[in-house]
DNA sequence: AACACTATTATTAGGTG
DNA sequence: CCACCTAATAATAGTGT
């Protein structure tokens, strides 16, 4: 009981290393978020759900006033869609082609979102600014029916725009705080737990 | 100008009734708990997924590494708990693998406005509210056949925004302070305290 | 209506029991 | 693991512009 107790130090924001002393901070910071969301629904009669899973792959929920329901209530929403037999009450099969372009569109635009949002938070200089330009000209055109062989210029312009971005990105080497910059494109971790 | 503004005062918790000051209180608060959360994961390597409605009814979510599949994975583990049986080839999700590409795309084209929307405050001035809501009427359209030139102005929505994304990272040069997301792990780890 | 400011409260890192 | 403590940092209510 002698020490005086050393009151906090300024966190520097990269992951904690220290096993038993990330686990203490978790268990905090996670009581604080779900107090703060559970003041936000206070205040504001907010709906909200929040799941968090904790390095241990454990997983904890906050919700107001259910977790489940506000969760479903979003998914639901952004996956309104069903395209299946949609167009023209033709059984499903037709559209088979159909969705096969989506879906490789979707993997393409997966890769150039989440390689985007690793880029912008570094917030380099960037120059990719001609080939976004190229890109807004193509997309930006009149598309009453866009059909399949079009969509396939996106796919490959949005191909480019990517290898571009990864190219830049393997090119960043900021030099401070970048050692757990991790690009999608090779998966492999380099740290001990690496069973998957 | 004399006034020296007057600091904050305790907060009541309760619910706040002037309709302006709601609405401001609202969207500080929201970002707050998002950085907190963005600050969790960034510091203890946590997954997590958050969605608030707001009184007005428009969903904002935040998601690390990504909402929907921290969502699905965590609503999964939940109703595998109810199913556990059926663990034999039910038609339970018919044509759901069709439909997947065009679920997914919507979902990331909801979730990277409204990350952006949580990130801009953090950052410098960027202004593609408008944006968001100009789409949202086609995201909350109850969809039965989303055709494809709708599905491209969704598309091309997301694009733009990402044309917008790159363009402020190149102005933005702003060093850190923000959490980087890092990869895609979902690592199970060595289950040391794994079981609630 | 969003941004800047700041006094004040709230959160929390690092301890101890 | 939990509760409590304290000093320091972080968030934010109210205000101004």
């Amino acid at each position: 009981m002698e020490k005086k107790t050393q009151g906090r130090k300024k966190i520097d924001m990269e992951k904690i290393k220290r096993k038993d002393y990330l686990q203490v901070t978790f268990s905090k910071r996670r009581n604080g978020l779900f107090k703060k969301a559970s003041e936000l629904c206070t205040l504001c009669g907010a709906e909200t759900a929040i799941v968090v899973y904790s390095p241990a792959g454990k997983a904890f929920s906050f919700g107001h006033p259910c977790v489940e329901s506000t969760m479903d209530k979003f998914l639901a929403t952004a996956s309104l869609i069903e395209i299946g037999e949609s167009s023209r009450g033709v059984p499903s099969f037709p559209d088979y082609h159909r969705n096969i372009g989506i879906n490789k569109l979707n993997r393409h635009i997966n890769e150039l979102v989440n390689q985007l949002e690793a880029e912008k938070k570094y917030g380099e200089s960037f120059t990719q600014m001609e080939m976004a330009n190229k890109d807004q000209f193509l997309w930006n055109k009149p598309i009453k029916n866009l059909e399949f062989h079009e969509l396939e210029q996106l796919r490959v312009s949005m191909e480019e725009l990517k290898i571009k971005m990864v190219n830049r990105t393997e090119g960043l080497k900021r030099a401070s705080m970048l050692s757990s910059f991790i690009d999608i494109n090779q998966v492999g971790r380099t740290e001990d737990e690496g069973v998957q």
